[in-house]
RNA sequence: GGGCGAUUAGCUCAGUUGGUUAGAGCGCUUCGUUUACACCGAAGAGGCCAUAGGUUCGAAUCCUAUAUCGCCCACCA
């Protein structure tokens, strides 16, 4: 007889079952059956700028869970984990800890400054890498990667070098989105709209001009080179193709064409709208398709560069004011009212973006190349595609499935409206860009070029073009290597919905470009995880689930379970700790029903697994039915139906109806080895099928099972999947 | 302005291609400490599946409209 302590005590075992997973190697897909097919999964790298919350959770939950479950099957699973050096996030955070210090990054200058962030970013990948661990996630830290670490480096030149010859990275002087706080360019994914109340200011530029405006921005007026009407607004026609000339604007002069265009709201304000083409992404391309010029009027520190001595050098905001009282004082102002209004705002710093012209690298999305070798459904290599072409494809042909499939229309959307992609940043972390200058001369390589006086490019990539080759630079990408012939395509792209745009397109793109194959062959998007009454967790509110405090309250399978049960795909989730605590009490179930079945063994049964009763039957009915629901379910990525059907099997058939049954079963001498045998069988499948969602618990008892000789396989992680 | 989604038990949500009395967790009521488990068990209350039409032998599930809520994109300056 087998004597189990009564309740199971998960930070008991954890830390050693983790253990012997380790040491066992078989986390590592070269230690497992090499005939086998591959399946692999490649870790969305977590930022190095803080520790785990409960949406790194989640990720490790769901794709520990369907890695363990493939490598139960026999597959050569390989999990491949890395961190991510998140550029303007990680060197922000830098800059506010030696800001406590009354550092900035410009005392330090770059080298200093940088030997700061990589000892910040180690730090923090430690503590992020094993508190993954902690979670029991089965990655393979062999191949561990980093985006930022040589081999990563090599990569991103190889694609860059590549993309720059055929002519799709190119520099060039435009309307940017410039994050004056973060003093940096960046893309258009990355500015987040944030309401706020404003001004809107109706007025003339001068006493004689026949057309007021309405404007939030009387500070970018100065730059202001035509006013714009709806072609068909018959209060203006007769003024189109005037140009007007403002001798005295706040000190500036004007010369003002008046044009038409489809663009212009006759409804809103005057139906006459002051075009400002250097800061402002609308006006700009207004500009371009009316061949109007660009006068820049602010500065990257967000300061008027003219107009009359109260208003150069002053911040937009204080010109805002002295430009609406010169209209005052000049009776040119009509009107102001108090408007709601969107403004543009950096996703990192928060900061106010300021559009202006400046000139940076970008990715041409439009623009027509030839692909020179493709695995693609539809294109044939050698094709002339452009990269847009390339993402939308894919999607279209299915060679790769989104699931949600709601998604794709998200995404079709997005890549129709997408604009050329910035890549260039003005920090300091990150990959810098592989160009250098002498004089006039400009070389683009994967190595420096040989010979004195060549100036590399001071900016930095965005974190997001790393990112983007992040399924084939993991696996050696630009070497043919083992790995990338075995491992690429890979099967699952797992993550959250909220960098659809971010992350998964851009994959999509580098790795059909780079590599001629899709980065994946399926994309698992997950829902945010929110507090009990659907709110976002946030600081502020106090309503943060922290998942280490939940594994050491609960144990870590309770909250991976709670994280799947219940929940769909793609969709939101309330968390609340009641349901973590529930779900402990399921993992004590088991607990209990591996002690009911040991203290009733005699050693290992060796009758076969027969039914005698009607009990029997219907419980090994019910196994079998188990076994393939939750089996499909896991194949068609539905974690919680698997996860709902497994716990009913337990609790409601095995543990309620079947345990109780088999009591008298095991009094009758003529029952009593079947029901042995009946009871272990079921036991022990179960272990198997619960393993992927609850591995510590599950293992913790199999290692039970092991010590005591009733099993063979030494490791429940790869004991074989149940068929049958 | 464009797109997507949601509306199911007191709360938070599942419900696979339309198919018998609609499910779970938590909460609630009553009873029960019989040696797996009180982190439990038994029994139970609680739902015209948002509303109105339609398709069908049959609709929570498919279609149309309406209402309310949420998210994403655009940026009316």
């Amino acid at each position: 007889m087998i004597e189990l302590e009564k309740n199971y005590n998960a930070s008991e075992h954890e830390q050693t079952i983790y253990k012997l997973w380790l040491d066992s190697g078989k986390f590592n897909p070269d230690n497992l059956e090499e005939a086998a097919e591959p399946f692999t999964i490649i870790m969305p790298p977590p930022n190095v700028t803080g520790t785990l919350h409960v949406g790194h959770a989640l990720f490790v939950t769901i794709q520990d869970t369907l890695i363990r479950r493939k490598r139960m099957q026999g597959y050569k699973a390989l999990w491949l984990p890395g961190t991510d050096h998140a550029a303007i996030a990680t060197q922000s955070k830098v800059e506010k800890l030696l800001f406590k210090y009354g550092i900035r990054r410009s005392d330090l200058g770059r080298e200093q400054f940088l030997k700061k962030v990589e000892e910040f970013a180690q730090e923090s990948h430690d503590t992020i890498i094993n508190q993954l661990k902690g979670m029991g996630a089965s990655a393979d830290w062999s191949r561990e990667a980093y985006t930022l670490d040589e081999p990563r480096e090599k990569a991103v030149r190889t694609a860059f070098k590549s993309m720059y010859d055929d002519g799709l990275i190119y520099q060039e002087n435009k309307v940017i989105n410039w994050d004056v706080k973060g003093q940096t360019v960046i893309s258009d994914d990355e500015v987040v709209h944030v309401e706020r109340d404003a001004k809107l200011y109706t007025f003339k530029y001068s006493h004689d001009f026949p057309i007021a405006i309405a404007t939030t921005r009387p500070e970018t007026k100065l730059g202001d080179t035509a006013v714009a009407v709806h072609p068909d607004d018959k209060r203006y026609q007769q003024f189109i193709g005037q140009t007007i000339e403002v001798e005295d604007f706040c000190g500036e002069k004007l010369s003002l064409k008046i044009i038409a265009d489809e663009h212009i709201d006759p409804e809103f304000g005057t139906g006459a709208l002051g075009v400002t083409p250097a800061h402002s992404m609308v006006d700009a391309e207004m500009a371009e398709r009316n061949n109007l010029p660009f006068i820049q009027v602010i500065n990257e520190f967000g300061k008027m560069t003219v107009g009359s001595p109260e208003i150069i050098d002053t911040k937009t905001t204080v010109a805002r004011e002295v430009i609406a009282d010169w209209l005052k004082q000049n009776n040119l102002l009509e009107k102001e009212e108090d408007i709601k209004q969107n403004v543009a705002t950096a996703e990192r710093t928060g900061g106010i973006i300021e559009p202006l012209p400046k000139k940076q690298w970008f990715i041409a999305v439009n623009k027509p190349f030839i692909l020179k070798h493709s695995e693609l459904d539809g294109i044939e290599s050698g094709q002339e595609v452009t990269l847009k072409q390339l993402m939308k494809q894919v999607i279209q042909s299915s060679q790769i499935s989104v699931n949600p499939d709601r998604f794709s229309k998200t995404y079709f959307h997005w890549i129709d409206n997408l604009r050329d992609w910035c890549i260039s940043r003005q920090i300091w972390y990150g990959h810098r860009i592989p160009v250098w200058y002498k004089g006039a001369e400009t070389y683009c390589g994967v190595e420096a070029p040989d010979g004195d006086g060549w100036e590399q490019d001071p900016d930095t990539l965005d974190t997001w073009f790393s990112s983007g080759l992040w399924t084939f630079s993991t696996l050696g990408w630009p070497d043919q290597t083992k790995d990338l012939k075995t491992f690429h395509p890979t099967d699952v792209l797992e993550t959250g919905y909220d960098i659809l745009f971010f992350w998964i397109a851009r994959m999509i793109l580098m790795s059909t470009y780079n590599t001629g194959q899709i980065p994946f062959k399926n994309i698992y998007l997950h829902g945010m995880v929110r507090d009990d009454k659907n709110r976002k967790m946030s600081k502020s509110l106090g309503n943060i689930i922290d998942p280490l405090d939940m594994n050491e309250k609960y144990g870590t399978d309770a909250l991976r379970f709670a994280l799947i049960f219940n929940t769909a795909p793609g969709t939101d989730m309330a968390l609340a700790e009641n349901k973590i605590k529930g779900m402990k009490h399921f993992g004590n179930k088991i607990w209990n029903i591996s002690r009911f079945v040991l203290a009733n063994l005699e050693g290992k049964p060796n009758a076969e697994v027969e039914p005698q009763t009607d009990a029997d039957k219907l419980i090994l009915e019910q196994l079998k039915e188990t076994i393939t629901i939750s089996t499909k379910a896991l194949d068609e990525f539905r974690l919680h139906e698997a996860a709902q059907k497994l716990y009913d099997f337990v609790w409601h058939d095995f543990a309620d109806v079947y345990l109780e049954a088999s009591k008298s079963q095991l009094e009758n001498e003529s029952t009593r080895t079947s029901t042995q045998a009946i009871l272990f069988h079921c036991l022990t499948t179960s272990f198997k099928l619960l393993h992927p969602f609850m591995p510590f618990l599950t293992e913790t008892l199999w290692q039970t099972l092991y010590n005591n000789q009733l099993v063979e396989e030494p490791l429940l992680m790869i004991a074989k999947w149940p068929t049958e």
